[in-house]
DNA sequence: GTTTTCACG
DNA sequence: ACGTACGTGAAAACC
């Protein structure tokens, strides 16, 4: 196990000055700090033997973060000058001593040590010790973070269980805590009236400061107690946002940059020496060097070369001088972990935090930052990633932290925000692009985690994004030739269609245009439907032409027509169009814009591809695999009602699946009150409408419709269906409920979606907003496990399978090419990785199938 | 830019 | 009392 210590610099040395009685130098230098300070940390180094180590120090600068709290800082005390004058030879030191100094400016030291902790608690086999003698630090606690505190007699070691014994709350409920009973040393304003006591006893009791609130009508709160809680709700949440350590920020470090390698013995015995502090010269075991003088100072190197290029005037070497810098600022910033990236128009401006740079679209230097580890904030950064993935970048071995991803978890339901839009909600105004990206990640972050959202980002759509890229980049590939002649074929009998069309009518008159079509029906052969539009017309869809299909021929033709219409502009001639030169045609994925956590497909949309009618599944024959290569076909078997029967946790369903019965065959034999050996074919049918009903938010009139029953017995087979399956009716009622309370609904990953209807006055709407409670979370819920599955799929294949590359999704199907050789080892392996994605309470089945193209598989 | 229609899960 | 299933994208007509 690896160690990590992390010193808050400035608590220690503050500690250290009150703590130790005033020492000077003999020309009255003060020194008292440093000694209390080498005092403590030279314990700890010795106690720990970390492998890395850090000190942080703040830097006393406006923050983004901090700057609107100002007014709460400006209360506190002013540094001594004799401390102040003690801070350079004590970061000297600490340097000598093999401490690694960092300060940013527009962060604390607190929010470094936090940030430091959090990457050594994402690194397997670390530790990390944070050392400081300030109480806000131990929020940081958890299994693999310690805090050591420091007091004015010794150093405590404080780990969860010496926490929760002493505040009876968990770590993370620290801030919490601090939130109701404030910290005048930190000007954290709290609830007035509430000390450590109550604050203790109320988070104990609720958890967190949101379940305070949420049950502040709890009889265990006193009224006395309840009227400060209320009124001091604002200053509460103030309170826990100035106690929040940050965990996130452009630290420009990785963990191996703060490697402890021991002190420089030399350096030290002759800092020490300076300081008169002889006591640690023998307690370091430190000594003068044998030769003291021999060192030779280094010969700076000549540069006659680069100074003759600076010396030169021309237009040409300012521009030389410019390329110059940008590589000298790609070359230093090798250390730095996180950038920003802001693209616009021709090109990328870049910045690690502190400065910022513009690249050119084309910029090899650009392309040159993208190495191992490190991390991007952008906006919306698909396209660049296709640019990366064009100039040969490993999009896969650097994270990108996509706020426009962000920014969807929150809140799937909103149109996706634009950067400024995000800057003006979250940075009241701040607009300092791309500097505030490093803001908006934290801030983002920071809702996404208290809304318990962070599993959605992180474990699903950041690790998506480049896979997604991937998948586009590779594209599918289409049978040219075959899909023309296809599409050729379509227009002979669209033609042959309209000829008869225009027969039967009398007149010529344009087919597409509902308006003329329904003049011709409904007006000239004086046909009529049970359904017409009031305003725009009458309708001329497909379910009232079907109501006339035996009142005149033509009708048939049109709906032939309308068919063969669609098949021929909206994807034979549409695709074709959009192929590259290798015959392949690439989608866009929108990875942030359904409502529910979905992916779509856009330009071309390759996940709406006909099956359902014969002549449109021929479509189909035209998607195929390259030479020598199969396609595999892998998909989740009955997905949402398996979610639906996890979710509910309903036996009957559950045992349906347990026994892998037919599904729609088991709910019919419910549904009709009959044995599952007597359910006839109709049956299953009806009884497959009313499954896929529940899910939808289901009502008696829509399932009549569907099936084309009276609504009477329609309501009776729902009835029924909610009597066998009671888990389910009572899940659906709470998931109503809860939407009505909390204003969301979420899948059991946590991703959320907002359900305003509900809360409307319009009834049609909130009618709607019930369906849509009871939908979003199955429907999501299978978008999450598909989304993990990708994931897992793509990595197993990369790793044990590189032939095979994922294609396509299409909702609960992945489509994977693979070398024809390896074809029958990839079914295996997607099917292993889409099964076992997630854990149910049910198996979670998949059936694969493999082929030349898209409609022959077998 | 909006409406109608229809393709998919 | 109310309208009538969840989630998408594209083509063509229409304004």
């Amino acid at each position: 196990m690896k160690k990590i210590l992390v010193i808050d610099g400035n608590s220690i040395i503050n500690r250290a000055f009150y703590g130790v009685r005033p020492l000077s130098t003999k020309d009255g230098k003060p020194t008292n700090a440093i000694f209390g300070m080498l005092s403590i940390i030279g314990r700890q180094l010795e106690k720990i033997k970390p492998d890395y180590a850090a000190v942080a120090f703040d830097v006393h600068q406006p923050t983004f973060r901090h700057k609107m709290y100002d007014a709460y800082k400006a209360g506190r005390h002013p540094t001594p000058e004799d401390l102040l004058a003690q801070f350079d030879d004590a970061k000297e030191v600490l340097k000598l001593m093999g401490l690694h100094v960092l300060e940013r400016p527009g962060y604390e030291a607190d929010d470094i040590q936090g940030t430091i902790a959090k990457m050594a608690h994402d690194t397997v086999d670390t530790v990390s010790y944070v050392l400081s003698g300030d109480r806000d630090l131990l929020q940081l606690i958890d299994d693999k973070v310690t805090v050591l505190l420091a007091t004015n007699a010794d150093t405590l070691e404080m780990h969860r269980d010496e926490f929760f014994a002493k505040y009876g709350v968990e770590p993370t409920a620290f801030v919490d805590m601090k939130a109701l009973m404030g910290d005048s040393s930190d000007n954290i304003p709290g609830v007035p009236g509430i000390g450590e006591k109550t604050a203790g006893s109320l988070i104990a009791a609720f958890g967190s400061l949101d379940g305070v609130y949420e049950n502040i009508n709890d009889e265990s709160i006193k009224k006395g107690v309840r009227e400060k809680l209320l009124a001091g709700r604002d200053s509460a949440y103030l309170s826990k946002e100035l106690a929040t350590i940050v965990t996130h920020m452009p630290l420009g470090k990785e963990l191996s940059d703060l490697r402890y390698d021991g002190m420089d013995k030399e350096g030290l015995y002759f800092k020490l020496k300076s300081l008169e502090l002889q006591s640690f010269i023998s307690k370091f075991g430190l000594s003068a060097p044998k030769a003291e003088a021999s060192v030779a100072a280094p010969v700076p190197k000549s540069d006659t070369e680069a100074s003759s290029k600076k010396s030169q005037t021309t237009d040409e070497s300012t521009c030389e001088s410019f390329a110059e810098a940008d590589e000298d600022f790609v070359n230093k910033k090798a250390s730095c972990r996180r950038f920003s990236v802001f693209s616009s128009e021709g090109e990328y401006l870049v910045c690690d935090g502190v400065e910022t740079r513009r690249f050119a679209s084309d910029s090899a230097l650009f392309f040159s930052l993208f190495t191992p580890e490190k991390e991007f904030i952008v906006h919306d950064g698909k396209k660049m990633l296709h640019a990366c993935l064009e100039r040969g970048v490993d999009i896969d071995s650097v994270r990108i932290l996509d706020l426009a991803l962000y920014a969807y978890v929150l809140d799937p339901g909103r149109k996706a925000p634009t950067l400024s839009a995000l800057c003006d909600t979250y940075l009241e105004g701040e607009t300092a692009l791309p500097l505030s990206m490093f803001v908006l990640e934290n801030v983002l972050r920071e809702r996404i985690q208290s809304d318990g959202e962070l599993a959605v980002l992180d474990e699903l759509e950041l690790p998506l994004l480049p896979i997604l890229v991937h998948m586009e980049h590779v594209g599918l590939k289409i049978d040219v030739a075959g899909m023309r002649e296809f599409g050729d074929a379509l227009s002979d009998l669209a033609n042959d269609l309209t000829s008869r069309i225009y027969m039967q009518a009398g007149e010529e008159f344009n087919i597409n245009s509902p308006k003329q079509l329904g003049e011709v029906l409904f007006e000239k052969m004086g046909l009529s439907a049970s359904k017409k539009k009031g305003k725009t017309g009458y309708s001329t869809d497909a379910e009232t032409l079907e109501e006339l299909r035996y009142a005149a021929p033509i009708v048939e033709d049109i709906l032939e027509y309308r068919q063969v219409k669609k098949l021929e502009t909206t994807y034979a001639k549409a695709l074709v169009e959009v192929a590259d030169g290798k015959h392949r045609v690439h989608t866009d994925f929108k990875q942030a814009q359904t409502a529910t956590g979905r992916l779509s497909s856009a330009d071309p949309n390759l996940q709406n591809i006909p099956i359902r009618t014969k002549m449109g599944r021929e479509m189909r024959r035209y998607f195929v695999a390259e030479e020598g290569y199969t396609l595999v076909d892998a998909d989740y078997s009955q997905i949402e009602l398996r979610l639906l029967a996890h979710i509910s946790d309903d036996y009957n369903m559950k045992e349906a699946f347990l026994e892998e019965r037919d599904i729609h065959r088991s709910t019919a034999a419910a549904v009709f009150g009959v044995p599952e050996e007597e359910v006839t074919e109709d049956m299953r049918k009806r009884a497959k409408a009313v499954n896929f009903g529940i899910v939808y938010g289901i009502s008696g009139f829509s399932l009549a419709k569907d099936i084309g029953t009276s609504v009477t017995d329609a309501s009776h087979y729902i009835k029924n269906y909610l009597h066998n399956y009671p888990f389910v009716d009572a899940y659906l009622e709470k998931v109503v409920e809860e939407a009505k309370e909390t204003g969301y609904t979420k899948t059991p990953l946590g991703r959320r979606r907002y359900i305003p209807e509900l809360k409307g006055q319009n009834a049609a709407l909130r009618a709607f907003g019930k369906r849509v409670a009871m939908n979003a979370p199955i429907q999501g819920a299978a978008a999450d496990v598909m989304k993990k599955a990708m994931i897992a799929v793509y990595n197993r294949l990369k790793r044990d399978l590189p032939s095979a590359r994922i294609v396509m999704q299409v909702h609960d199907e992945l489509l994977v090419e693979v070398k024809t050789d390896d074809a029958k080892r990839a079914m295996a392996l997607v099917k292993e990785e889409m099964e076992n994605a997630v854990k149910l309470s049910i198996p979670l089945t998949v059936d694969a199938t493999s082929g030349k193209n898209w409609l022959e598989q077998a």
